[in-house]
DNA sequence: ATAATTGCAAACACTTTGCACCTGT
DNA sequence: ACAGGTGCAAAGTGTTTGCAATTAT
């Protein structure tokens, strides 16, 4: 039911291939531009979607004043959660069995299915809580 | 140089009156609404910058979806998270002191300190769950 | 054949701003 | 008197949407 087309392949590769931490729509733009690929702005914004709802991508907001960025998580077990350092923007891979607990438990009992792939919690990474002390 | 105004005191004291956790622009607005309160919608985004800036509020960046909440600071209400529907897109709030364990646990055990007012897990809530099916 | 995707431009939601008028000090 | 605040309507920003044409299956 999902094709396979040039642009969402193209958009996919732009995001590998740019090893920026902060890929952003605009960036993306940029490229697409530069490289005189045929892409929509309508097109970016429902592939990013697409993108993020299939957990191959992470959206990061970092505020609201900033537009937010798109990190690739390579897709694999589903039982964890991301993390963002607020400081470093650097992302984080959380495998912790507490995470899978938690989320039966809030399905359980609080009749909610939580999607860990779009979970991102946002703090401060030991790096950076140690740089600022 | 910042003047005492009958409209900063008249916000303020809609957010103390509100026991709401997720006061938003709009559920003031309705209250000025309601009250027939003379604050501009203009004068209400000024207003809350202001007191944002000031350390009075806490302004909270659910998603991008949702409109930001606004906390009084010293209410430090650190223990709620935030449910959002990938489905409806609406937000809930959940009590529930496994997330604090976890955000504890996630600082203890793996180095990264979460910051509570930013978790926001993704999922589908029980309607829409019951409707898709 | 037909279901999904695309580009375009228009619509959107939320927020900010310029300016003339008003208010607090 | 004058710095600061207000309301209005207009502009801004980033994103979404309706639709006819196009493309993937």
């Amino acid at each position: 039911m999902a094709y396979k087309t040039k642009q969402r392949e193209q958009v996919l590769d732009i995001i590998k291939n740019s090893n920026s931490k902060h890929v952003t729509v605009e960036s993306i733009l940029n490229i697409i531009r530069k490289d005189n690929i045929d892409i929509s702005r309508a097109t970016l914004y429902r592939t990013l979607d697409l993108l993020v709802n299939s957990g191959a991508l992470k959206k990061i907001i970092v505020d609201e004043k900033n537009p937010p960025c798109y990190q690739l998580c390579e897709l694999e077990d589903n039982d964890h959660f991301h993390l963002v350092c607020e400081k470093c923007g650097k992302l984080f891979h959380l495998d912790c069995e507490k995470v899978g607990e938690l989320v039966e438990h809030i399905e359980e009992d609080h009749g909610f299915k939580v999607n860990p792939s779009r979970v991102v919690l946002y703090g401060t990474c030991d790096e950076c809580a140690k740089k600022n002390k």
